[in-house]
DNA sequence: AAAAAGGTTAATAAACTGTTAAATGAGCGC
DNA sequence: GCGCTCATTTAACAGTTTATTAACCTTTTT
């Protein structure tokens, strides 16, 4: 993966310094600007994954900063910086901040806080994986490595049960062969997709006709996917 | 839309109080636990949309209650205590909260951390809906790679689909037939241009008649749209 | 060593895509 | 309004891409 991006927009170089010092320890690229328009310019520029401001700032301030920021995108912004009062500390974060730390900081509390914040941003939807799939007639429990289907235990190698675990954690959604290949096999795995066609077939042999509220369905030239009737979903909605 | 539950688990029945104030003033609905495993028990009960948590908390400690939340839900939560020092604070954050906030608290401030994080919550759901669009008669989900026509799924080749989905994001604008074919079939496509018309021709066959408030229309010498009746529009205005 | 699992290949089948060419329709000057 | 030109619509075809399947080989497990 691709190091995550920050910028900084501070107009202090000793703490625009010290900040790239803290970032670059733990493995960030960083870059900077010291007034507010070389920071916008920027912006666009650097496409950053995250961005550390002042409020106090030549030509632009910051509060003007992150308001022209927020017209455009919702990309992570703490605001760092000397202005301590309340009012200001409600300001940044009403401009649309996702934190607000006074200087002097402590780096790895600023660390700590823009971990967090990419923690909420990539916080998957679906809350942390249940161990166990129930669906009409298909029971998967994957710490047992467990198969049953109309209530019978089904002898399943463990690839095709973990390709259909994951298949049937996220119902309805389409992935291509990759994506279940990094999923699924793991990252490192190296071999033709059509691996994944094949282990489809064993789990459909297996599976055909068991059901009609679900089915492992071929998105052609795009992937696979774990359909659910429309029944079937109006009934996980009301179990929620 | 329903109130926001607010969950504070704080021994401390002075700033309890204060911060059921704050909130309840702000609109939220606020549930009280006074130690760490009523705090537990209620996280379930209660299923709130955040959580305040103190550090010291009687039976069960505060960073102790935030391992148990955090073993099986990425609810948003704040610490709110009276522990300042740098290394709580880390801690804290590092065990996977969204924020940290030293007592003394300034209610507005708390406040504004809170929709801080609700809006950072609600922009990742907003990327969930950008995969979807839906007019009158009309949804398109391209995670589910799935065409549905007046509530009825239409089975849709994937560059037929795409294109459709490309002109519905935008619409009202024209596009001719060059920018389509990079934005849907890819930079690198050479072939004849009338490759567009047909994919909208067989679009229309499908599409035929299903809505007044909307149409594929023809920009005569120019290329397409995805047009909106003035009634239509409205209705989005409203929407948004 | 035998059996099971995982992966590859190649033939076959199915679905989609792009091209062509003819028909239709729109714009425009006269 | 007429007729010319040019753009779009349409249908049919051919070619290409993609998926399915069965059979086979290799690796791992028992």
């Amino acid at each position: 993966m691709q190091a995550l991006k920050v910028l900084v927009i501070d107009a202090d170089a000793g703490s625009a310094e010290l900040l790239r010092l803290c970032l670059e320890k733990e493995g960030y690229t960083v870059a900077c600007a010291a007034d507010g328009s070389d920071g916008l310019a920027k912006v666009y520029s650097v496409k950053p994954d995250i961005i550390l401001l002042d409020a106090v700032l030549p030509v632009i301030d910051g509060w003007q900063v992150c308001r022209e920021i927020r017209k455009k995108s919702s990309v992570p912004l703490v605001f760092v910086t000397s202005k301590t009062e309340v009012f200001d500390r409600v300001l940044g974060l009403e401009l649309g901040a996702d934190d607000y730390i006074v200087k002097p900081f402590d780096g790895k509390e600023v660390i700590a806080r823009i971990k967090a914040i990419f923690r909420r941003v990539n916080t998957r939807d679906q809350d942390k994986a249940a161990s166990e799939i129930h669906y009409d007639g298909l029971d998967i429990d994957i710490t047992r490595y467990e198969l049953k289907v109309r209530g019978r235990v089904l002898d399943t190698p463990p690839r095709e049960l973990e390709l259909l675990f994951y298949l049937a954690s996220h119902p309805n959604t389409v992935f291509n062969r990759d994506q279940l290949l990094d999923e699924v096999w793991g990252f490192e795995y190296y071999g033709g997709t059509r691996t994944i066609d094949v282990h489809i077939k064993r789990l459909r042999e297996k599976l055909n006709g068991v059901s009609g509220e679900w089915s492992i369905e071929t998105v052609w030239s795009v992937g696979y996917k774990f359909a659910l009737s429309e029944s079937a979903e109006k009934k996980e909605d009301n179990n929620v």
